[in-house]
Order: structure tokens, then C-alpha cells, then sequence
RNA sequence: GCCUCUGUAGCUCAGUUGGUAGAGCAGCGGACUGAAAAUCCGCGUGUCGUUGGUUCAAUUCCGACCGGAGGCA
């Protein structure tokens, strides 16, 4: 049986990913899944850069705008959800063209990977944080060396986050993270997948095209987009109000600082967050970069794109 | 013009009773399996303003000069 195939185009934030998926979809007969832990969220189109229906010029778009964003979601409800989407876009015969920056999810979905139980807000992850605020970190580690000392052994002392995730998984489910991570890892993937990155050669270049799209958000209304999730009752620590962007905003609303500081603030975490995603783009093997120069050269990235697609044995 | 303070990493600043220096932020690198635009870890990148003098040795002490801030005229 043939294995299903996928595109991917990745990169870090302000490089046009967006443009590409459309392009690409358009050419392939495809339809695009945005792989990004924000864009999920309805009425947050500014400030994560969302498709517009100018942008999207027709090609159905799936996973975006989706959630409420007062609800917090997860990296497996995401991939559950989107992985359906998938699968859809197969069984019409077309190609799913995966659009998006957040390295987990997208390596998440091509795996078909499933996660182990638990969950923000559950009975046990509660109580886990209750345990932390009441007794430190210092007695779960403890513990943590006790029942799994494979992922105690892995993980940093101060990394309390995944400290607590091990310890769930190992209470709600008897067996450890470890256990659950090495048997996921040996699964083959689910999808045969050619990955596109994006970005630019030159790193002060994407710092430049950063600069210019807060600029751009800025002025499209990025605080009254911020102001009316908050009227709308979004709770300011939802997981939907932490993206960047949402929470400078939220504070120079409350009078913490002018706007001015809150764009230089988004302007400085938007670039730490490249940082990050391209530390995460690098480790995925096989991926095809196309840099762009201080100039955007579109047609020529996209011939490039097309020739990478040839090679790789799609038409 | 005179006096005082000041000049150390990209930025804000410590410090060396004389043995070529270190924090925060920025930056760079890494990790990442139900918060991932989150979270965590590692790395100091330097003509110590310039130039003379004293000294075995000066970023440190002394002089001059240059730049900045303030004060007196």
C-alpha cells in the first residue's frame, strides 16, 4: 500500500509561509492545514497573522479560527483534530499541504503520534500543583526518581513543567513517560512527508521582516483585536492570551506601559521565538530550505519549491 | 574659563587596597511527546576613553588630552 503523503512548509515566524502554502495548494490541488498553536483561536487573526480571505484566494483552509479562545487547548487535541482533517483531505484525493511554526505539532501529526493521558485542569495535574506550591519541587523529584528514574535522570531539576507531566502520566496511567515516549518514538510515521522550510539567510534580515510585521499589526488594530477578546471575557492567563503579542498588549491596556514599549516588547519576543523554532526546524531531517535574500525573490522560491516537489517524486 | 563627577561587554552598571575583569538584560547555541507563540538548560562576546609617567607588573596610582553630565562664573 502506498503511504499517504504530505507537504509541509515551515519556518520561522515573518517568512512567508502563509504566501507558499497557497501557492504550493494551488498548484498540487491542495488544501492547506495551519499547524500553529494560535492561529487555532477565533478573533485572533491579527496579532497571529491568521490567512485572510485575500491571502487564502480561495484554497480551503483548515484548523484555523477554530477554537475558543477561552478554552485552553493542547498539542493532542490539536493533533487529534487536525490529524482528522488529514485524513479528509486524502479521501477527496487531494494533497494536505501543512502550513504552520509550531515544531511539536507538526512533528506530532506526520507521527501520528498519540500522547499519554492528562490534562491541564484535570484531577491529577491539579493536585500535582497543589503538592508543588505546598512542598516545592524538591519531594516530586523525589518521587519522580522513585516510580520513572529514566525521565528523572533526563530531565533538568528546574524544569518543573515536565517534572509534574512525567509524574501525571505515571498516576494516572501506572506506567511511566519514559515508557510511553520510547514506545511512540519506534512507531513509523503515519504520513510520508516532504518538509519546505523558510527563511532568510541572513538573520538580520528576518529580524528586519519581524520588525516591519509588528509594525504592520500595530497599525491593522492589534490592541483593539487584544481589548475585545478581554471584553469578551477571555481570561488573561487562558493559554490563548499567552501568545506574544496578546499579552504585551493586555498589559499596555491595563497601563503597565505605553504601546509604544508593548510593540518593542512583541517585536523582541517575536525574534526569541524565531530563535527557538528554527533551533527546532534544524533537528528535522531532510528538510528543504529555500533562503530568502534581504529582497523576497517569490516566483524564484516557488520554482525552487516546484523542483524540490519534482525530485521528490510529486507532480 | 574654573571646579566636581563620570568614561569598563551591544545596553545598564559592579569591581580590581596594582597581578589584564563580572552581573542583569540583549545576543548566540541547545532541549522539547496533553500549556509549545509555553517551558527549561548552556555560553561572556572586552584595546577597562586616548596618551605619557611611576612600577617587575597599570583597567586600578599620578599627569595631560578627548568625550559626557552637573555646578560656579
Amino acid at each position: 500500500m502506498e503511504a499517504k503523503r504530505v507537504l509541509c512548509v515551515a519556518g520561522p515566524t515573518a517568512c512567508g509561509k502563509t504566501a507558499m502554502g497557497v501557492a504550493l495548494a494551488k498548484r498540487y490541488n491542495g488544501e492547506v492545514v495551519s499547524v500553529d498553536s494560535m492561529q487555532i483561536y477565533k478573533g485572533m487573526t491579527i496579532g497571529t497573522a491568521a490567512p485572510t480571505a485575500e491571502e487564502t484566494a480561495g484554497i480551503p483552509h483548515h484548523m484555523v479560527g477554530v477554537a475558543d479562545p477561552a478554552e485552553s487547548w493542547s498539542a493532542a487535541r490539536f493533533v487529534e483534530q487536525a490529524d482528522r482533517c488529514v485524513e479528509d483531505i486524502l479521501a477527496r484525493g487531494r494533497l494536505p499541504v501543512l502550513v504552520g511554526g509550531t515544531g511539536l505539532y507538526l512533528e506530532a501529526l506526520i507521527a501520528g503520534r498519540t500522547f499519554a493521558p492528562g490534562e491541564a485542569g484535570g484531577a491529577i495535574r491539579t493536585a500535582l500543583e497543589r503538592e508543588l506550591t505546598e512542598k516545592g519541587i524538591g519531594p516530586l523529584l523525589e518521587e519522580l526518581r522513585r516510580v520513572d528514574p529514566a525521565s528523572a535522570e533526563k530531565l533538568h531539576p528546574a524544569d518543573v513543567k515536565r517534572i509534574l507531566r512525567a509524574l501525571e502520566v505515571y498516576r494516572e496511567t501506572g506506567r511511566t513517560k519514559s515508557d510511553h515516549d520510547r514506545v511512540t518514538r519506534a512507531l513509523p510515521k503515519k504520513y510520508a512527508s516532504v518538509t519546505i522550510g523558510l527563511n532568510y539567510r541572513d538573520r538580520a534580515d528576518l529580524r528586519a521582516a519581524i520588525d516591519r510585521r509588528v509594525d504592520a499589526m500595530m497599525a491593522a488594530g492589534l490592541a483593539e483585536e487584544v481589548r475585545s477578546l478581554l471584553d469578551a471575557g477571555v481570561p488573561p492567563e487562558a493559554t490563548a492570551m499567552q501568545a506574544i503579542g496578546y499579552k504585551e498588549l493586555a498589559g499596555a491596556l491595563r497601563g503597565e506601559r505605553s504601546l509604544e514599549e508593548a510593540a518593542e516588547g512583541v517585536k523582541l519576543r517575536s525574534r526569541q521565538y524565531a530563535k527557538r523554532q528554527l533551533t527546532w526546524l534544524r533537528h528535522i531531517p531532510d528538510i528543504h530550505w529555500i533562503l530568502w535574500e534581504k529582497e523576497r525573490d517569490f516566483a524564484a522560491a516557488l520554482q525552487k519549491a516546484t523542483k524540490i516537489m519534482t525530485a521528490m517524486g510529486l507532480q
